[in-house]
DNA sequence: GATGAATGAGTTTTCATTCAT
DNA sequence: AATGAATGAAAACTCATTCAT
């Protein structure tokens, strides 16, 4: 008796990451619109009740999901942009295939990404853009260190740069199988290794 | 009787061409699940009754759109690979240019695009994916010549090059405004140099 | 060329008649209610367009096989109930094996009598319902004639023995299969049989 | 503290049972197809959320409504058939009496039985089928028993006669009044007298 | 913390019928 | 005689959310 955390029901989880977990498997499954907050509830072995205790609504359970992705993001370039003794090129291909890497790692919330940010609510679609846009700021900031040092070409815009990388992350959901023949080091490293030879002088 | 086949009503356009405008644009604006059929309706100014009498379902509209889309840009990739005479890493930026553009020129459809395929019905998200492979491959064809000219670098997997480029310019419509600083052309160009780059032997 | 009565399309029948059994069989499998007119005029090969012409209503077809099956089978009653040279009993019998054999033989229309008479217009449910009536009460007038003659018992209430027998008549349409083991003559008999055993004097 | 069971709302019965008697009620008054879920709700008091609260579908209401016609049926059979001490003749009176009485006392219950069944889903279609089969069964084995005795005549058929007794119930849903000349136990005697009749060895 | 009955506005789709041609 | 586009009302069903317990 002396594990107190132990949660009190034979379910893993406490209620509230049980109901994240589940509606972010099903959010990829099938869409939010097309998830009913029947199924998440059921999914996740409560009921309709519980999930209102911890959410205020459908539309928060979507943001929270964001928000998990987004401070995770987020923490992964700081800590990698940060490397002031390594060159810019090499943290560039570090961060670029770490954003690959965690994006697969995480394919449901990538899914999710793309799919279903116009689904939120128009002030919480505002909060995640901010954060977003923070994100893509930290990352542009590579470029242009690299353009300030002569490593990168200077003809690029690096806001189109930052805009074309994400698209091809943002994508990955729709095309990357578990289960198929590559691995995920393998299309980090590709997509690094093509993003940086799209930006550096020849 | 020298009444032209103008329609008696004040309406420019037929009605199944009218219910597909207004149903691009709504989908686009609001998401394919968020738009009502009563909405599209009332935006084309006809019956549901009449949206019915020409489309199965809602979903068929959509289908539509997708293929009204997929012919187009099937038939420019067509035109532009077909080019024998010109060196393949020209044509590769031709139709990457090309494909950004009318993308641009086609806001709507590719914002459609990219979120409401998994809204279509399993069957018609199948013939979807099915010409949507082909284009692919029409494209991932382009590179792989390159490669086995040695104008393109060995390394790079033709199909990941595929994957790469496409996330960005489905992900267009995400960013990308009529009335912000870049035209077409620009993001075009830059797209197509970014993408040439990352595959051209240095 | 001589054939003048020949319809002028490949198809055999004329327009109304065809619309007339395409709607009995699609009423008997599926409902009146269920079988849309659209159905009926595809099964048929024509519009809608011809439907209303030929017939005011859907309402109006199927008044149309009512007043088919109901005068046949008045018809038939008449014919045997007037062979006055008859011995009653003998011809309560052959009216009731009758009226079974036409009804298996019109099965469709069995299963359409019994089901859809309250989907008609109250007016048109009252003209049947009195056409109806006048055939049971023909049917009647033969056992009281027994009953007069001291053939059949005089307990049974005579309306109420028709009501038994036609029940059972009009529930064929829910049992007989024509691909099963009892030919129609066979149930005719026995259901004469039992009918006959129900009110003669033992 | 004291407040009972009784529920809050002025409406005796409990809301699914309310849903079910109006539904039977309207059913058997309009038919199954034409009875909408908005009038049964309406007449019931409630929404239409709490009917499918309750009832998967509209179907379900109706298969619920046959559930308790053939339980109650088959439980009455039982009883009866189940009298070892009693001559089988007897008991074939008493069950088909019985049949008559009670369908007559639920005569919303019998005038959908036999005009609705073809309106539920091909599943719960079956379901029903086969329970009915069973009765049908229960009250042929009486027949064959009498055959066996020999009080009973070999000629007719044991399912024919079940066909045939079985018809004229259901129909008395479509000719019997309440309010009409004829009681309940006046017509289950002359229908099973009948039935007896028609059977039994001269 | 959690339940589950109930709401009410919403959804897509169907359909008999009309009518200009 | 026949077409087929168009109507408008109604259908069954869904769902996020609330609230008394």
């Amino acid at each position: 008796m002396a594990r107190s955390t132990t949660p009190p029901k034979a379910t893993a989880a406490a209620v509230p990451q049980r109901l994240l977990a589940e509606a972010t498997r099903l959010f990829a499954e099938r869409g939010y619109d097309r998830t009913s907050v029947q199924e998440i509830v059921e999914a996740a072995g409560v009921t309709k009740g519980a999930l209102y205790h911890y959410f205020g609504s459908k539309d928060d359970l979507l943001h929270e999901i964001y928000g998990r992705v987004l401070r995770l993001q987020m923490q992964r370039l700081e800590a990698i942009a940060g490397k002031e003794a390594t060159p810019v090129a090499e943290r560039l291909v570090e961060a670029a295939a770490d954003v690959v890497v965690t994006s697969i790692g995480n394919l449901d919330d990538t899914k999710i990404f793309f799919r279903s940010m116009h689904q939120l609510s128009p002030e919480k679609q505002k909060a995640v853009r901010a954060d977003r846009r923070r994100y893509h700021e930290k990352f542009r900031a590579l470029v242009e260190e690299g353009q300030r040092e002569g490593v990168f070409r200077q003809e690029v815009r690096p806001d189109l740069v930052v805009d074309f990388f994400f698209g091809a992350v943002h994508h990955l959901g729709t095309w990357y199988r578990e289960d198929g023949p590559l691995s995920a080091g393998q299309v980090a490293a590709d997509f690094a290794d093509m993003l940086l030879h799209s930006v550096r002088q020849p």
